[in-house]
DNA sequence: AAGAACTAGTTTATGCCTAAACTATTTTCG
DNA sequence: CGAAAATAGTTTAGGCATAAACTAGTTCTT
């Protein structure tokens, strides 16, 4: 009748309950990314870092610097150069120099990029919608809640040495 | 105003709450999975897929193939090839001619590998437990069922690409 | 104004990851 | 049986990612 008559009096046995759904998350994303990366690699020859830095730089007209990509995008400023090499080659992307910092450039979409990137978006939208489509809008939206409580979390106890925010 | 609610911006309002979701789940994973990778690689020199591969084969005594950790892991088989041979090199595993099968090894665990996969884990679950501390146990079960359908569905809707008649 | 501290971006070294081609063994089946 | 298909694992070429060191330009401090 006492159900916690436990072996180990402390939460020795709640704690897996987050280590499973931390994997099956780690599952779920490696799953649609597979699909994802598969669909730019066979329908546009392009890639996910790409198509995402494509992504930020499509919303805004006057173009993002560097670090401002790195920022938004969560990766190494080293690896925003590479990206852009790789786009500046297949003339998606532009380097702008700014006139008031001459260490800084501002990444623009060129006419070619932003055709290409509508195309990518497209298909991106159904693949990610088709994703999901076992889910009903209420359970979509109440994953966004609960995920967003788990982003928040993450947020406010990043880096508790330097409290930067 | 957020942040992820309009990656893709020519549309207006009715963006598919599913592109929303997708990209809070990516932006959740991609937190707590940098968080893992800077606590194996400060606390114990190491990094997330050795991690996932010591894990793998710790509930297993007897060993697996290469070919059983490349599909658990779901990642290629070349891949398994390069994260062993690291692990043979600190003598964390090792490889086991398999009898009747001159192809295949069996890869097992060293006591060396058991002994540090066991600290390894430790630390792992207090940091994924610290990940998801904002949520409530309910929440947390609704979390795990909600993306098993996610799963579910991706499991089964694979491959159909090409839907030839 | 001069030096220190900071910032934008790049480079380097290393590791993860994939797709595709390859070797070497089974297994299948005509 | 013996050729063809399948399987286990490795190698190769290329892109993505990081941390750390580096260059060049800007800002702060005194």
């Amino acid at each position: 009748m006492d159900k916690e008559a436990r072996l180990h009096g402390t939460t020795m046995a709640e704690h897996p309950q987050a280590l499973r759904l931390w994997l099956r998350m780690l599952t779920c994303t490696q799953l649609v990314e597979t699909q994802v990366r598969a669909g730019l690699r066979e329908s546009f020859a392009s890639t996910l870092p790409r198509f995402d830095l494509l992504a930020q730089l499509e919303r805004v007209p006057e173009g993002m610097k560097m670090k401002d990509l790195s920022r938004r995008m969560m990766v190494t400023g080293g690896n925003i150069t590479g990206i852009t090499d790789q786009l500046v080659t297949e003339g998606l992307v532009q380097r702008v120099a700014v006139p008031d910092d001459r260490r800084a450039f501002r990444i623009k979409l060129t006419a070619k990029g932003r055709k290409q990137f509508g195309a990518m978006a497209r298909a991106h939208e159904d693949w990610i919608v088709q994703a999901f489509g076992s889910l009903s809008d209420k359970e979509v939206s109440t994953l966004h809640r609960l995920l967003g409580k788990v982003k928040e979390h993450s947020h406010n106890t990043k880096n508790l040495s330097t409290d930067t925010p």
